[in-house]
DNA sequence: TTGTACGCGTTATCAA
DNA sequence: TTGATAACGCGTACAA
């Protein structure tokens, strides 16, 4: 008795039995106001007014927890990511997609809860941060692509709603949302080639990830009749050098392409190779950078694509949201980029 | 029973009924065995084997929404800020602080809750935002000075564990954390009597704001035997002139110190006016900006002090945690700001 | 139209 | 050393 006045009062947050002491009806007719009375039971105006005046007054909240627990639900949305959220050194590489998450999930009535993945406290589980505490959430939207593949697999096999931003394929079931870089890059090649170029080089990093390969795919798919390679530079700064680039000039190639990665390595080593020759784009040969250039590089601005992250971020949740009321659903995954004209890629010179 | 099983074969997880039944024991002893036993109750090494080979062989995870229902807790702390969380226009403003509040959330095992004061979707509350979502999570930080005084208050004279981030004085009971900007304005006008200045002049903007009179209070504090005077202007871009200027310095004022706000109008009043004056900072004037500048005006550095939002963000988590869980903060809600030398300031020209 | 009774999965108390 | 049993706060058939 003691113990539980205590716990009431330590923590003061108001239950659906005080609203229904001071209402003078039940606890169960509160959850039926308040609750939005979903099954459409008939409910006397008074009755109504008094608990939601009561609700009010001792500024009652449900708890998510219980309502979870009872109804399944709490029209909370999370969002996972391994490494944190706001990241320092990376630049805000997560915001934007926050932004459009945020927006989204506003506009359909969910509020956000943050999961870092690095949290500490296992509490008893399965060693490291636990992917389980999203279960708090009706569902989830997974950041990035360090979030540990077993441990997804076996929320979403047991029927968790989860949703990965970014394209994730190893997993069959799993529902992702992610941008068409093989289309924009398709894209930025054809405009290449409409601008005379014939030959053409991608030139990417030793990367496995599924950002790099859908690129290079896109390229190679695109290249048609005009003539593409590609390097996959281990070490960018060494192997992209002035006499490599001179090489490709007397070969034909008129076009480089890069794409953009974490660091950006090989587009760096590109534009220093083009400087170290005293060439300049576009006039001398064509640059293009499949994604958003670092804000250390932002001049000249590169022809290229841009990633509508905000809009991934929205996409996201909505496919989350259909998985939450349909229970399936028939989505889209890929979400287009933008082409950005730049200024590093022009007409092909003559030859 | 059809009803609940198929709700079971729906949310398809063990739970620790089945475990129990699978090891033969009840499912008490399988709670105590998986949740690590923190009563130090003796367990027999058998049937904690037993218990743990079940739980492995199902699978079996806690569900979180059940721990925390039966823990009287659920580890969130909430994020209100009334102005969307991820703002696209104001430059992500937020967003330094954001980085701290995650950090040590983390770091002390919490989940974030992020809270839109314009969400839509108002359940029963008080018309637009009602403070009171943010009862869902067991603590909630405040954020920005829009917040609602009447229900903020309410809030936490129910005991409701809250931290306001920034200097909040009308409420008597509100615990909140912020920067110590007098203290930093203090020593930004000590550097400049260091400097040689004698007499020197703080321009602000008409705004009741604490931050801005704290900045003013810091000032008439430290120029002491100096010669200080304020300009408070409605509309900084009209009083702020050439002409102005010249008789100031005709006055023998020989720095000028501006307060950083939102659009920083004083400050870029100030120096619109000194370059038609074809004045140069620092040396035929010092200039100091008691904050950080727009990244539009970061050029010259401007000579002040630099707000550690990121450091306020962990502060104010720090202080929510001890709130959660001493009951009371014994806590220093000012944190220091850091002086940044910058090159708008250097010695008072001879007389 | 409202109230009773029970279950959701877990933790914690107290007997056995 | 283990097992009933009672909360935790809420939703919901079912009875009144």
């Amino acid at each position: 008795m003691d113990e539980r006045g205590v716990a009431k009062a330590r923590r003061g947050r108001p239950r659906q039995a005080e609203v229904a002491r001071l209402a003078g009806v039940s606890q169960t007719t509160v959850s039926l106001v308040l609750s939005g009375n979903k099954q459409g039971i008939a409910l006397h105006p008074d009755t109504r007014a008094r608990v939601e005046q009561a609700a009010r007054q001792l500024g009652y909240v449900p708890d998510p927890a219980a309502q979870r627990l009872a109804a399944a639900r709490n029209d909370l949305l999370g969002v996972f990511s391994f490494t944190a959220t706001f990241p320092t050194d990376v630049a805000h590489s997560y915001y934007p997609i926050l932004v459009g998450v945020e927006k989204e999930a506003v506009a359909r009535g969910y509020d956000l809860v943050l999961f870092t993945g690095s949290s500490s406290a296992p509490p008893q589980g399965d060693g490291a941060g636990s992917l389980d505490r999203v279960r708090l959430a009706d569902g989830c939207l997974f950041l990035g692509r360090h979030v540990p593949a077993e441990e997804l697999r076996r929320l979403v096999e047991q029927g968790y709603p989860a949703v990965h931003i970014g394209r994730r394929d190893e997993l069959e079931s799993l529902v992702w949302v992610g941008a068409d870089y093989a289309e924009a890059t398709a894209e930025v090649v054809r405009r290449l080639a409409g601008l005379g170029h014939r030959r053409m080089v991608l030139v990417c990093e030793q990367d496995e990830a599924l950002a790099s390969t859908d690129r290079e795919r896109g390229f190679r798919a695109a290249v048609g009749a005009a003539d593409g390679s590609v390097l996959r530079a281990a070490e960018p700064a060494v192997e992209i050098t002035v006499e490599w680039l001179r090489a490709q000039l007397a070969a034909g190639v008129t076009a480089f392409v890069a794409e953009e990665t974490d660091t950006c390595a090989a587009w760096r080593a590109l534009l220093k190779a083009v400087e170290e020759a005293q060439l300049t784009a576009p006039e001398d040969l064509s640059l293009a950078l499949l994604g958003s250039p670092p804000t250390d590089m932002a001049h000249p601005e590169p022809t290229g694509f841009s990633i509508p992250k905000a809009e991934l971020g929205a996409a996201a949740v909505r496919t989350l949201t259909a998985l939450l009321t349909s229970g399936a659903a028939d989505y889209s995954p890929l979400v287009p980029c933008e082409f950005r004209p730049g200024h590093t890629a022009g007409p092909a010179p003559a030859t």
